[in-house]
DNA sequence: AGGGAATATGCAACCACACAGCGCT
DNA sequence: CGAGCGCTGTGTGGTTGCATATTCC
């Protein structure tokens, strides 16, 4: 699609019309080179860039905003995380006295090196904060954790916190990480539960997530829920306050499992003892991981409880992966489209029944038997009514 | 600086009932 | 084989109580 200034645009699944690479125009573009007044995709961007050294120091190159998609970002407001172009800053920062309070600076170039050494995921270093900012840009943090995610090449260790060995299941790759099949979508699934369940963490504990020699993440090769990389986010986004909040309260949980684990884990599986600089915050010492919570339960694996974690029996095998650039960046990217897609509202499935619920009687709160004085509901919410407006329609999943 | 009390915040549980889905006739 | 019936599990929202975090003294 083109848009009014007649560049080719992508319908992007945040309803956004993104700008597509001027090079591939196929794929979203993510970056903008100045020299060459060029719209690039990070693929794009990696293999013309990384093909030339020069080129790569010489050619300033910017994020692209990630509010409009269309024009090279300007700032990065600190509240937000975000990098915005100077429309969308504007647009969004004056808002509200609240937004206006936002600290923002103007945008670094994308290091040169950003595709050198960094890039390969054995090798994955930490990359030094910008001198003028004391955070990254947010597309930096989606390296920085994404590539802490892709060192971990498959589903989150699901089988480790089984009584299953990987080794015993079958299913571990050539790189000594399970893998189930093609293990795209379980890789998703994971980088789904990662932003959700302890993704979103500070980068500055990236620096520690690697070990010294090997350049493991420490936190990887634990049970299934302890391999959530110690990170944190920067992101302060007031609408998912809430959410972060909550986040940060599991990110400690999973913490202190962490902690746990790798006093558990000096067992001689090629890794050496790993010593600990992540601070520990008054929650984290001595608070045993609620595996009766909820919100642990929910997750996709059951978290052991701390007595019982047999890291022993199961050593889980663990290599660097090593992934070509080209590999890192498309799994870069499609983690940022994860990230960007996900949803933090609570999603109706049935509106009919939260329309039904609405209008039942409550006693503090609790429904409440309909009594003969209540209100008919199906004069309420008649037929047509509901097929008018939307309710009484199931969606097919 | 450390500890206890007060306050603030977040979240799960609870409830009734319509409806989807399944098995059986 | 499709229709009808009965049964079971699911999902829905406002309030409450509890756990935890933060602030104050």
């Amino acid at each position: 699609m083109l848009d009014h200034s007649g560049t080719l645009c992508l319908k992007t699944s945040t309803t956004t019309w993104a700008r597509v690479c001027d090079t591939c125009r196929s794929a979203p573009c993510t970056i903008y080179c100045r020299p060459d007044a060029a719209y690039l995709c990070t693929a794009c961007d990696a293999r013309i860039h990384a093909a030339n050294k020069l080129q790569s120091s010489q050619h300033e190159r910017v994020w692209v905003c990630e509010a409009c998609e269309q024009a090279p970002a300007a700032f990065i407001c600190k509240a937000d995380a975000a990098s915005l172009c100077v429309t969308c800053d504007a647009e969004i920062h004056s808002a509200n006295p609240l937004a206006r309070r936002h600290v923002r600076v103007p945008v670094l170039p994308i290091p040169g090196a950003l595709y050198g050494p960094r890039a390969g995921l054995g090798h994955v270093t930490h990359v030094e904060p910008q001198t003028q900012s004391e955070f990254l840009s947010v597309d930096e943090e989606d390296e920085s954790e994404a590539a802490s995610w892709l060192l971990f090449d498959g589903p989150p260790a699901a089988a480790v916190n089984k009584n299953e060995s990987p080794i015993q299941n079958g299913k571990e790759d050539h790189n000594g990480f399970l893998f189930n099949g093609e293990g795209g979508e379980e890789e998703d699934e994971y980088l789904e539960f990662m932003e959700f369940g302890g993704g979103d963490h500070e980068d500055h504990n990236d620096q520690q997530c690697y070990d010294n020699n090997n350049k493991v993440p420490e936190k990887m090769y634990l049970d299934a829920d302890s391999v959530v990389p110690v990170q944190k986010n920067h992101h302060h986004n007031h609408d998912l306050d809430q959410f972060h909040h909550h986040d940060f309260q599991n990110h400690h949980k999973f913490q202190v499992g962490v902690e746990y684990d790798q006093t558990a884990n000096d067992g001689g599986y090629g890794y050496p003892p790993l010593t600990h600089s992540v601070s520990m915050s008054s929650l984290e010492v001595g608070v045993v991981p609620d595996s009766t919570r909820p919100d642990a339960a929910s997750l996709s694996h059951q978290r052991p409880s701390k007595g019982t974690i047999d890291l022993f029996s199961n050593p889980p095998v663990q290599v660097a992966t090593q992934l070509t650039p080209m590999d890192r960046e498309a799994r870069v990217l499609r983690y940022r489209e994860k990230k960007k897609t996900r949803k933090f509202e609570k999603t109706i499935r049935y509106a009919s029944r939260k329309a039904y619920a609405e209008t039942r009687p409550r006693i503090k709160g609790r429904f409440a038997k309909r009594t003969n004085g209540d209100v008919d509901v199906d004069q309420l919410f008649p037929t047509n009514h509901m097929i008018e407006g939307g309710y009484g329609i199931v969606p097919s999943f």
